[in-house]
RNA sequence: CGCGGGGUGGAGCAGCUUGGUAGCUCGUCGGGCUCAUAACCCGAAGGUCGUAGGUUCAAAUCCUUCCUCCGCAACCA
């Protein structure tokens, strides 16, 4: 039986079109759900949205449709971008299922009826023409700060979770498990801003709008977004408070969320907590990303200078933004984005080291052997040097997926081409074909054929489509993952393709132009 | 004194945990090659590692000061 491994997103909040900062998640999760699935573990990738909360409630409103329809739309081009990323997710989950809902209701009862939720009354600062609460840190001069006009004390009823209870579990919990909050930095990060100083109970029901999952024992209530979306990871993989499924058995806890930064707080605080108090284990990594930003700007559409992932795609193709994001974000600090980078690494990684070297192997096949594939003959220094550089590629980026560390694992994969480049050059082909010395040369072109096609299996996680091109050239079926553990597997005899460029080069100057027009 | 992260050659980053010739990619300049998408390969220039001080035989790496940029600050998701 393989060994499973349950990978999830975050869900994407349907207030609007994610940017491709929001679609980097999705990406950075497929590249490793890719990555464990081609290793032979039962990979399991869940992705999806959350769709209640009163900011849909009032986009809606200003859309003129109902909630529903709203997020109906939203989620739908939310999917249609995964899809188009060719993200190879298991199951797109939306919090407005009605399975999840149910089950939802039955999670806060259960919760209550534990004594984990109780009624209580929320005070804080309200705006009363603003019909909002604020907290002390939100008023501008003291105002509301939607308004300006003054707020007041006021207190309203409503259901709270014991998060308090689970504080000292908590903290020797993060503590005993180093790795369940990655990076690091966000551990301390999360003990000493939040967890030590004291949890309060968390507020969780709302009665100030209505789109959300009702109290099943009190409907004027609404279940806290948070709560509703945080157990779409164990709803969706079939959990019920009675009766869990099999797959529920299987599947939880979850190896991983991949979650970003800017809401660990909910993952490894509520979460956890709420975990407990059903009576489940742990995920057993959460993962915060850093962010892309775009000329170190945070993204934003508000700021007017939101990107998005399916017009990169368009412009760039899917596997160059699949490429960039995974390969420019390093792991722990925020990545960049513009136009300009874009194009550089698309040129000088993409077009001239891998693009270049498989359309120059491919065409001196063609050219030397009419496209058939050589035996791999007697090896000499060089050949052992290459085929070294392979190996060792290989554990690298096995070993930095291992780790989480994307960008690193690419970068691995690409010291094969870089190798194989230098490789040319030292061996001269070209040379050995004057001198008739077609022994030599069969078994360059060989080494050549295979590096790339080890390397096409290494990059099959990152850029799936690239990669199955780069096999269709060769006209090869090793593709599998073992099959980079034997170097040679490529079948000799057989006839290669026609070349086909992978990516054509950009031209900077007359691409930035056409852009601003 | 709220908390956290960053400041390394023209650009983007790594290195800092476990101090000891400052590394990678791009760009620039020079050379080589011609199989290839003016691509590929080799070489060179360019950094007193934000600032001031401390510890040490030795600091980008440890400690402290200050400057500066960014994020967070709980019932917004």
């Amino acid at each position: 039986m393989k060994e499973k491994y349950y990978i999830s997103t975050a869900i994407a909040y349907t207030s609007g079109k994610p940017h491709i900062g929001n679609t980097y998640e999705v990406i950075l999760a497929d590249a490793i759900a890719r990555f464990k699935r081609a290793q032979g573990y039962d990979v399991y990738f869940q992705t999806g949205t959350d769709e209640h909360g009163e900011k849909i409630e009032l986009k809606a409103k200003e859309a003129g449709v109902t909630p529903q329809e709203y997020v109906d739309k939203v989620a739908g081009t939310i999917r249609s971008i995964w899809d188009k990323m060719n993200t190879s997710y298991d199951r797109f989950v939306r919090t407005t299922d009605k399975k999840h809902e149910e089950e939802v209701q039955k999670i806060f009862k259960k919760m209550y009826d534990q004594g984990d939720i109780y009624l209580g009354e929320y005070k804080g600062l309200y705006c009363t023409p603003c019909e909002s609460f604020w907290t002390e840190s939100q008023l501008v001069d003291g105002k509301c700060p939607d308004c300006g006009r003054e707020v007041k004390e006021a207190k309203e009823e409503a259901y709270f979770f014991k998060l308090s209870k689970y504080q000292d579990r908590l903290v020797e919990y993060i503590e005993s498990h180093p790795d369940f909050i990655q990076p690091e930095s966000r551990k301390n990060e999360m003990l000493n801003n939040f967890i030590k100083p004291g949890l309060q109970d968390l507020c969780v029901s709302r009665t100030s709008f209505s789109w959300g999952i009702p109290v099943d024992f009190d409907p004027k209530h609404v279940v806290y977004v948070w709560l509703d979306a945080l157990t779409n990871y164990i709803t969706n993989i079939g959990y019920d408070p009675d009766t869990p499924t099999e797959e529920f058995q299987k599947y939880w806890p979850a190896d991983l969320h991949l979650i970003g930064k800017d809401i660990i707080r909910f993952h490894t605080i509520y979460w956890p907590c709420f975990l407990w108090s059903l009576g489940l284990d742990l995920p057993k990594k959460v993962f915060g990303h850093p962010w892309l930003l775009t000329n170190n700007d945070k993204i934003g559409k508000s700021r007017g200078n939101a990107i998005y992932a399916d017009d990169l795609a368009d412009l760039f193709g899917v596997d160059a933004v699949r490429y960039y994001v995974l390969h420019e974000i390093p792991f722990a600090n925020d990545g960049n984005l513009t136009y300009e980078l874009m194009i550089e690494r698309y040129n000088s990684d993409l077009a001239n080291i891998l693009g270049n070297l498989v359309n120059r192997t491919i065409s001196m096949d063609k050219k030397y052997f009419d496209g058939v594939v050589p035996e791999m003959g007697t090896m000499e220094d060089l050949d052992e040097d290459l085929k070294d550089t392979v190996s060792k590629a290989i554990t690298k980026t096995i070993d930095a997926m291992e780790n989480l560390r994307v960008a690193d694992a690419i970068d691995a994969v690409f010291e094969i081409f870089r190798r194989s480049n230098k490789y040319i050059d030292e061996t001269t082909p070209w040379t050995l074909a004057k001198e008739g010395k077609i022994e030599r040369l069969q078994t360059v072109i060989y080494h050549l054929l295979e590096s790339i096609r080890i390397g096409a299996i290494l990059l099959h996680s990152f850029l799936p489509e690239t990669s199955e091109k780069i096999y269709q050239q060769l006209n090869t079926d090793k593709t599998d993952f073992e099959s980079i553990y034997q170097f040679g597997s490529l079948e000799s005899g057989k006839a290669v393709h026609d070349p086909e460029p992978l990516f054509a080069r950009i031209d900077k100057e007359k691409f930035l132009e056409g852009l601003n027009q």
